[in-house]
RNA sequence: CGCGGGGUGGAGCAGUUGGUAGCUCGUCGGGCUCAUAACCCGGAGGUCGUAGGUUCAAGUCCUUCCCCCGCAACCA
């Protein structure tokens, strides 16, 4: 009967490799894991794909910070994102990077077929440069002449380019995104795209750069790297095996997409950019763009200077991977910002994993050990309680089925949920403990264990995609570690007679009380530590991958390169287009006035440095924050509650530190 | 007028094409004892940010204003 598996080809957006990704990040490809495991269960032949997009000037920005090369730099990330992955148990098919070969020799390849149909051409990029922000500006976009980023002056500059010509297939793209009202999930999106790009021209799109090297190089003019448009969204292509010069069977088997899961910030890249890529070369395009929302922290963005970084494999170390995969997936909504707490983690693992879920399989095993030594044995109840009990279970298994369908995936885990609220009301309407005292009631007994038991299995089965350890856990506890096809889910009654139950313990236990305390005591720690780890990220990675025999450790010859002076502040005044920038003018007893911008606005005003004297690096690379050239930095630490500035009392200036 | 998202019982959210305001947590009362102080039932608690308008009927549609949050835009 096994007709052939439709195949179902899902892919999350290809993770940026400049950093750790915190437990935003995580989400989307908890996210797509779960849709791609519940396509699985459904017996749809998968592909699920994610990677990292490893390219670009701000990577070669890093690494060089960094002091190792780009590769270097990359791999470290990349292994990091994957390891993550794979703490979350995320079932991908393949983790592309766009470092990969494979990737790298198609993406020239499109990138040439392109500009041989004439779809891409040479052109001259004319704009208003500015150099500290290393960023064009086309007229529109300057504030008074001036950039609109740093309110710095900006010069005319000219860089040759290679540019796609968007407009021809515009019209196309407005048919297709009106033909296919799915297309964009959600809905207020697609609007949106027309109405500000669609409606107002698409301008040609510059592909190619030439202001840094650390790209695919374009295969006919080597001055010129690929820039991330062609570069990384064809990831959904290459790594299915398309090439312009005949496509793998896995291609063909697999494009177009079903879906392509992406955050909401990237979604007119992938639904205008990319779809006009793709027919440029001719193909078809994915079925559906599904931008889901955020997770924030609290209700601000996380971010490392606020301090509220979340990661998702340290958050699995207290609460277990299956609980953090529950948490991302029944928390977020589908369309709105989601927000994360520490308190709504405990809340949501003591109320439904503890509570619901664990309480009830453990209070049924234990039943069922009690009044049957733990053999279940088959007997399907008929009267009204057993049929709302049954009823409400296969009703979910729809419901769950309907909101995957579209994207609801929180709406889908509370379905799921609802199954084990059902059956602890049904333990409650049945009371198997007073049945338990009749021997006479021997049978009845046996229908409502039944009928938990199996309400249970078909609960467990429609939990795997969310928490598939807990899953299997559950469904052995329930005596059927097998019984787990999607067809057995949507029938009641395919536990079979005599299975033998497992272990009752607690698979979630609360936490309350000394355990609570601890926890928090814990995250309190960590986080600590964590502020003062990730605040040094990439001499971490600089550290693995240089890796001398004494790891950390620097050589005096080193430190020496390090010219520490000590300076005293003439003069201190708020930088106004920022937060967390003063502008400082400094006495560092070369007679000359130096001029430095530093991030501590938060934490001391002007007034408490004017006349103190501070240690500054002195041979830093100037650079411009704000509109404010910064010649060296000023030394200051991390304390606690704050950041503390070092401050040298009289000490001359000029003083070298060493 | 830069762009976008919001303001619904104490907290967090849902409210599809306008038709008696729902859910989770908390709280209060009751029940039960198989289970992880858990589970089940019930109650209290909301002028749906503001001011107008359309309508037989507005949380839902239109307009005014107020407030919050992102991004643009900086951790040297």
């Amino acid at each position: 009967m096994p007709k052939e598996r439709k195949p179902y080809y899902i892919t999350t957006a290809i993770a940026y490799t400049s950093r750790k990704p915190h437990i935003g990040n995580s989400y989307e490809v908890v996210l797509s894991d779960a849709m791609a495991r519940f396509r699985r269960l459904q017996g749809r032949d998968v592909f699920f794909m994610t990677g990292t997009d490893e390219h670009g000037q701000k990577i070669e920005g890093y690494a060089a910070q960094a002091g190792v090369s780009p590769k270097e730099y990359v791999d470290g990330v990349a292994a990091e994102i994957r390891a993550i992955c794979d703490r979350l148990n995320v079932s991908y098919d393949k983790f592309i990077r766009t470092t990969d070969e494979d990737h790298m020799r198609v993406v020239q390849k499109i990138f040439k077929k392109l500009y041989d149909q004439g779809d891409i051409y040479k052109g001259e990029y004319s704009g208003h440069y500015c150099v500290a922000c290393e960023s064009f500006f086309t007229d529109s976009q300057l504030v008074d002449g001036k950039c609109p980023d740093c309110g710095g002056e900006v010069k005319i500059q000219r860089e040759e380019a290679y540019f796609f010509k968007l407009s021809k297939y515009q019209k196309r793209l407005e048919e297709h995104m009106n033909a296919h009202p799915e297309f964009i999930t959600p809905v207020s999106r697609k609007n949106e795209m027309i109405n500000n790009f669609l409606k107002p021209g698409l301008q040609d799109l510059c592909v190619s750069r030439s202001s840094f090297k650390w790209g695919i190089p374009v295969s006919f003019d080597d001055k010129h790297v690929i820039y991330v448009w062609i570069d990384a969204l064809s990831n959904y292509i290459t790594g299915v095996g398309y090439d312009p010069d005949g496509s793998s069977e896995l291609f063909e088997k697999y494009w177009p997409a079903d879906v392509h899961v992406i955050g909401k910030d990237i979604i007119r890249f992938h639904t205008i950019y990319w779809p006009i890529e793709l027919m440029a070369l001719g193909l078809p395009l994915p079925k559906q763009i599904y931008g889901h929302p955020w997770l924030l922290f609290g209700d601000s963005k996380m971010s490392k200077s606020k301090g509220n970084v979340i990661y998702a494999d340290d958050l699995a170390g207290y609460f277990g991977v299956d609980a953090v995969r529950w948490y991302l997936l029944a928390e977020m909504p589908r369309d709105n910002d989601g927000s994360i707490t520490y308190d709504s983690v405990v809340e949501r693992y003591n109320s439904d994993l503890a509570n619901t879920i664990g309480n009830l399989v453990s209070r049924t095993v234990a039943m069922i050990g009690k009044y049957q030594g733990g053999v279940i044995k088959k007997r399907i109840g008929a009267q009204d309680v057993d049929a709302a009990l049954i009823g409400n279970a296969l009703s979910a298994v729809t419901e769950v089925e309907k909101c995957f369908d579209e994207f609801r995936v929180a709406d889908a885990a509370a379905a799921v949920l609802g199954i084990a609220k059902s059956a602890n009301k049904y333990i409650d309407e049945t009371a198997p403990w007073i049945l338990g005292k009749d021997p006479a009631q021997a049978d009845r007994l046996a229908e409502v264990l039944y009928g938990l038991a199996e309400t249970i299995r078909i609960m467990a089965v429609e939990l795997s995609p969310f928490m598939p350890d807990t899953s299997k856990q559950i469904l052995e506890a329930v005596g059927c570690p097998d019984i787990c096809s999607y067809e057995s889910a949507s029938e009641f009654g395919a536990l079979p007679d005599g299975a033998v139950t497992g272990s009752a313990a607690p698979i979630f236990v609360r936490f309350t009380g000394e355990r609570l305390d601890s926890l928090i005591r814990a995250l309190g720690e960590k986080a600590e530590a964590e502020r003062a780890a990730e605040k040094s990220v990439i001499e971490s990675i600089k550290k693995k991958d240089a890796a001398p025999a004494e790891a950390g450790l620097i050589d005096i010859t080193d430190f020496a390169k390090v010219e520490l002076r000590a300076a005293k502040v003439l003069t201190c005044e708020k930088v106004e287009k920022s937060k967390k920038l003063l502008r400082l003018i400094l006495d560092d007893g070369s007679g000359e006035e130096r001029v430095v911008a530093s991030g501590i606005a938060a934490y001391y005003t002007p007034e408490e440095l004017v006349g103190k004297t501070v240690a500054v690096v002195a041979n830093l690379k100037p650079a411009t924050l704000c509109g404010v050239e910064s010649r060296g930095m000023i030394l200051a630490a991390d304390a606690g509650d704050g950041v503390k500035v070092v401050f040298l009392d009289g000490v001359p200036a000029g003083s070298k530190i060493r």
